[in-house]
DNA sequence: ATGACGATTTACT
DNA sequence: GTAAATCGTCATA
C-alpha cells in the first residue's frame, strides 16, 4: 500500500460506509485534454446505500438512463446535472448491479490552483482558496467534471482517478448527517457524511 | 405533452 | 435567515 498509488478495483468495492472514510486523506486528480493537471485532497464524503437508502438515487432498485452508471462496477464515476446548472461527482463502489456511491463533498486543492480560480470565477465575483472545492458543485467546477466523465473508469481512465492516502485516523473523522436530503425521513438523520475534523476546506 | 423536483450555490434582507 | 437561478430528468397521462 504505497501512498500515490492509484485505488485498485479492489480498494473501490469496499462499501459506502466504509470507503466513505478510506476516501477521505485520497488525492482526487483530474488531467485535462491539454495535459493540466488539477488535484485535491478529499476532506468531506457522504455514502449513498443503493435500494434500502431513500436518500439515494437508487432508492428501490430505480434504474433510469440518468442513474445507470451507479450499477456499474466499483470504480466507476456517476456524475449527475442536477437544479438545472450543478453538477456532483460520485464515486461507485459495489459489484455490478449493487448501485451504492459515496459521493465527494469537498477538496484541499493541491495542484492547479490557478486553473480553479479561472474556472470557479465570474464577473464582479472573487473566489477566495476556501471557495474553490468546499462543495460537491463547486469542486466540478474547479476540476472540469461533467456529464462527459460519467461512467468513467477510474481504474483505467488517464482523465480522472484516485490516489491512496495514509489512512486518517478514526479520531480524526468527524460524521453526521448528510446535506440536502430532508426528503429521505428517517434516512436524512442517519451519520452518513464524513469528513476531516477541523479541515478548513468541508463545506458549511 | 406536461409538471414537479432536485445529493446546490449564490445573493440578498 | 430566505429566495432566486435554471433545466435535465422522470413519473404521470
Amino acid at each position: 500500500m504505497i501512498p500515490g498509488e492509484r485505488l485498485s478495483r479492489r480498494e473501490f468495492r469496499r462499501g459506502p460506509t466504509d470507503l466513505a472514510r478510506r476516501l477521505l486523506g485520497c488525492t482526487l486528480v483530474r488531467v485535462l485534454d491539454d495535459s493540466a493537471r488539477l488535484s485535491g485532497t478529499i476532506v468531506e464524503t457522504e455514502a449513498y446505500l443503493g435500494v434500502i437508502d431513500r436518500a439515494a438515487h437508487t432508492f428501490g432498485g430505480r434504474r433510469t438512463p440518468r442513474n445507470e452508471s451507479m450499477y456499474r462496477d466499483g470504480g466507476t464515476a456517476y456524475v449527475y446535472f442536477t437544479y438545472g446548472m450543478h453538477h456532483c461527482f460520485n464515486v461507485v463502489c459495489g459489484a455490478v448491479d449493487e448501485p451504492v456511491a459515496v459521493l465527494i463533498r469537498s477538496l484541499a486543492p493541491r495542484e492547479g490552483l490557478q486553473q480553479m480560480v479561472e474556472r470557479r470565477s465570474r464577473p464582479g465575483r472573487e473566489v477566495g482558496e476556501f471557495d474553490l472545492c468546499s462543495g460537491p458543485a463547486k469542486l466540478t467546477s474547479a476540476l472540469a467534471i461533467d456529464r462527459g466523465l460519467d461512467r468513467e473508469d477510474m481504474v483505467e481512465s488517464q482523465r480522472l482517478w484516485i490516489e491512496r492516502a495514509d489512512r486518517v485516523v478514526p479520531r480524526m473523522i468527524g460524521a453526521g448527517p448528510r446535506i440536502g436530503v430532508d426528503y429521505a425521513g428517517a434516512w436524512a438523520s442517519r451519520p452518513l457524511r464524513f469528513w476531516i475534523k477541523e479541515n478548513p476546506h468541508v463545506s458549511r
